[in-house]
DNA sequence: TTATAATATTCATTGTATTGAATATGATTG
DNA sequence: CAATCATATTCAATACAATGAATATTATAA
């Protein structure tokens, strides 16, 4: 009936790739914390509830794929997103599925970054 | 620093499902045929190239999550998606790594079922 | 009621991702 | 330069997904 009229799906493998790394809870669960900003790994520790090292893998991960980025400020090392267009695919699923987006911020969890604390001495 | 603030992850389940079926070329390759409207199994087996047990296999998948849904119509199998915001979803990947997105429709591939034929005696 | 067309299922094999445990790195402070 | 803090990496065990090959199912037509 037909020959050879495959089609080359390489031009998918962009998108495979991304859902690939979007198959996962604990990294879109650090992707959602990151909406509001750059957040260090000890903030995801304390939000997330995960172990430290396997919260650092999750990251290499996001990072390894080239969906975040990192910048070292003494201690802390400090993640933000490279592509926020990655949220629309995120608020596309939450839409799909039927939930309304989650804003993770506002939480009682205590982090002793820079960041925090100066937050934590304010309020 | 920190007691059993564990976020539950299960939220998120419904989300990494869906990403989970998107992981793969052949069945986004399948809903981009399915923007179209509904079409019948030899129909993507003329579009893609693949083996129809192959196909077969990959709209199992897409059937069992509730992705797609078919309709018989005396020897084939008509398929179309439940929800059609799944769309957004694929839209914004493909928004995201950057490529336009793609129509299915339009290519020159011959395909026996009643729908095709009748397009082809008109044309 | 058998042959055939369209589609589905099963199963075995291989490949790939997840996770935990342990350990390493690299700034920074004293 | 040794101790410490935040973070990263490695490795091994397991679980899960992908694929091919073969075969089954179901509706129709003769």
């Amino acid at each position: 009936m037909i020959e050879e009229q495959k089609i080359k799906n390489d031009p998918l493998e962009a998108e495979t790739q991304v859902f690939k790394i979007l198959t996962h809870p604990a990294r879109i669960a650090i992707l959602n914390i990151l909406r509001d900003g750059e957040r260090c790994v000890c903030h995801m520790e304390a939000y997330l509830g995960y172990r430290q090292s396997y919260i650092s893998q999750q990251l290499a991960v996001l990072r390894e794929a080239g969906l975040i980025q990192d910048r070292r400020d003494g201690w802390n090392i400090y993640y933000r997103v490279t592509n926020p267009n990655i949220y629309a695919v995120l608020d596309a699923v939450q839409n799909f599925t039927g939930r309304p987006v989650e804003s993770s911020d506002g939480r009682v969890v205590s982090c002793n970054c820079p960041h925090c604390i100066a937050k934590e001495n304010k309020g």
